[in-house]
DNA sequence: CTAATCTGATAATTCCCCTTGCCAGATGCA
DNA sequence: TGCATCTGGCAAGGGGAATTATCAGATTAG
């Protein structure tokens, strides 16, 4: 076929074509990160994206295969940030119990309330989009999920009471720390997140001092 | 103003005029629920809805004022009846912790399960629609941890660790028990309600025999 | 310097849906 | 039975957004 595409072309504002691709790639990120994350998903037209990134419309469909393509990537990328800080505190905390659970749950909860707008991407724009989307959502939670098993399994001594499962432990875990932080969300004035990890750390390691 | 609007008017198939329209009503909430909770929310047009309610589209705007006050009718309908479900539970309920547990969580889980399209109306295309909505869904979750939280404080012996927050603590257990909802309707084949309810009494009763 | 390539703005085309109006047929009241 | 009222089908005006095309101006390679 003739539609070469990826040819290189020439460099241009002192970037090759790939990093100008990038360039624009990461203003249209940007750009959905702002407009998604105060008037909302299904009121942004890509008009509007395209305006807030300062890039042409026709530029768009060269990046991004679909506004919800884009909306994806938003919430990958705020999703791979508060992993990473999530297993950062994980592989520097103490052994004890109570201790690893403070540190997880501060990460976490820290990171996903850094950025106001990425919260509600992450909690509201993200929910009931299309079955792409919630299978990607569904990966996420399932991700925490394990992780927060094997962090409770290996625990000495066992934690987990008897008559309770552990994966329905863990997806129970992460949903309540959801729980609290869209709580939060929706409340008037700042969280209380030293409350909200005191909570969950007394509520989900009854059995360690 | 000459807008009657509530004329009598007389009788048509049986039914006096505030009779049909409230029988025009009842059909486009099941033409909501119906196509709210299988192609979504944001797929289903008003056209849809009044073919499915075998319903003139003239008639819409006449029973209901949108789209989504349609959706948000129908939300309440499903919320009322499961909440009716858990007060009935808790009231026959037997007075030691685990069993008032246990009792109000089966009635919660078994009323959320109970029809597929009402689930998901519930919890993936009521999120993030409108400010006016996630209020809704706010007061929803409130009424429910101020429940719980009366039921938590109620208890004796107090079962509630020293350091945890009464308001947080239930607010996570309803989130906990949505979670694990949300996490069976994704998943395949059924889901275990009986481990699900085991799980969640283990993990919010921890100091009761 | 000149020509080729890239960029940004504008807009046109197309499509879909909301909303309201009209008309023929059905139904109830006198 | 005749007339008024109700109902369902049809559709058309109006608006908004997705997607693509065109064009003038800017920038770089030769």
């Amino acid at each position: 076929m003739s539609e070469t595409g990826t040819e290189d072309g020439r460099r241009y504002g002192g970037m090759s074509a790939a990093e100008r691709s990038e360039e624009r790639r990461l203003r249209l990120l940007d750009a959905g990160l702002e407009l998604f994350g105060t008037r909302g998903y299904a009121a942004t037209t890509i008009e509007q994206l395209c305006a807030q990134a300062r890039l042409n419309p026709r530029y768009f469909y060269a990046e991004v295969d679909s506004r919800e393509a884009l909306l994806r990537a938003v919430y990958d990328r705020h999703v791979e940030e508060v992993r990473e800080a999530v297993l950062a505190a994980i592989a520097a905390a103490p052994p004890d119990p109570r201790g690893r659970m403070s540190l997880a749950l501060r990460a976490f909860i820290d990171g996903s309330l850094a950025d106001e707008r990425a919260a509600r991407v992450n909690y509201f724009e993200m929910v009931g989009v299309s079955p792409d989307l919630e299978q990607r959502r569904r990966e996420v939670l399932g991700s925490y999920a394990d992780l927060v098993a094997s962090q409770i399994a290996a625990m000495e001594p066992p934690i987990l009471p008897p008559g309770a499962d552990l994966r329905m432990s863990a997806v129970a875990l992460v949903s309540a720390t959801d729980g609290l932080i869209i709580d939060a969300l929706g409340g008037p004035g700042e969280p209380d997140r030293d409350a909200m990890i005191a909570t969950l750390t007394e509520l989900f390691t009854p059995g360690a001092p």
